[in-house]
DNA sequence: CCTAAATATGCCTTTACACGTATATGCGCT
DNA sequence: AGCGCATATACGTGTAAAGGCATATTTAGG
């Protein structure tokens, strides 16, 4: 029915993903935090569990929700060919990066050690095998 | 409908993009490879242009269309944070997987090396059809 | 100009889904 | 037991988007 590609078109349940990366979460809390109204969030919350994107484990009264490592991975994997496209084109694509590097001063992680010359290949992997 | 995920959450859609991955295409031949009808795949591909997927050239009275290479980026940096998140969950991730070659076992090439410091990483390649 | 081919657009119907409000269920406490 | 907090579900509603069909637009060629 659903694809992992719908799951994440709505707004709100990319926030509730985003926001359980860093720890999981209770309801009321992502209610507090996305103030969004609590049936919502639990309807958004049962569709990303029916989807296999989350996980609930059971505090009293309280449901926390965590994040389930393997439930992007559709859409990973079919990100892939276009990664593949993009580093065909890595010469634009640094030039826009630049770019945006200046243009957009936002919550970038302050973490940004070396390699600050940006090792951008999509993502930083080693493998160059990729089995095509 | 704004994000590239509204964009992408479209099945035909992703066929049309994936279709464009490898090298562009006339409406007309996208039309026959996807079987689709006609306004369908102009509709589609004015979405697409509008969002910036793709770009159209005109050959005649075809008009050809291809990929924008910037344009899955949005995707990607969502995606990031997760791959991070998989990435602290190998172990997890490395056992869910080797149940996976077991059951689809697919000749894979000498890549493997069994408990390595993630030479799978964030992209495995692996392709399937789309579910919808 | 007129026609045919390729593509775009407009209108209409159907469906899906996100939200709000209200209510139900579950759990703990005194 | 009864109350209160936390979460889940039901129902009704509005909206938006996708598909089909018909038609407009563009371009090449006679």
């Amino acid at each position: 029915m659903e694809s992992a590609f719908d799951i994440i078109a709505e707004p709100n349940r990319r926030a509730i993903l985003s926001l359980l990366v860093s720890s999981q979460q209770s309801v009321g809390e992502i209610e507090r935090r996305l103030r969004m109204s609590q049936p919502a969030v639990s309807k958004h919350l049962r569709v990303l569990r029916d989807a296999g994107f989350v996980e609930s484990t059971v505090d009293a009264q309280r449901r926390l929700y965590q994040l389930k490592p393997e439930s992007l991975q559709e859409v990973d994997v079919w990100l892939a060919q276009f990664r593949r496209f993009w580093n065909a084109h890595v010469d634009a694509l640094e030039r826009h990066l630049d770019r945006m590097d200046q243009s957009q001063t936002k919550s970038r992680a302050p973490t940004r050690k070396k390699t600050n010359k940006r090792s951008r290949g999509a993502n930083r992997e080693r493998d160059k095998g990729e089995t095509k």
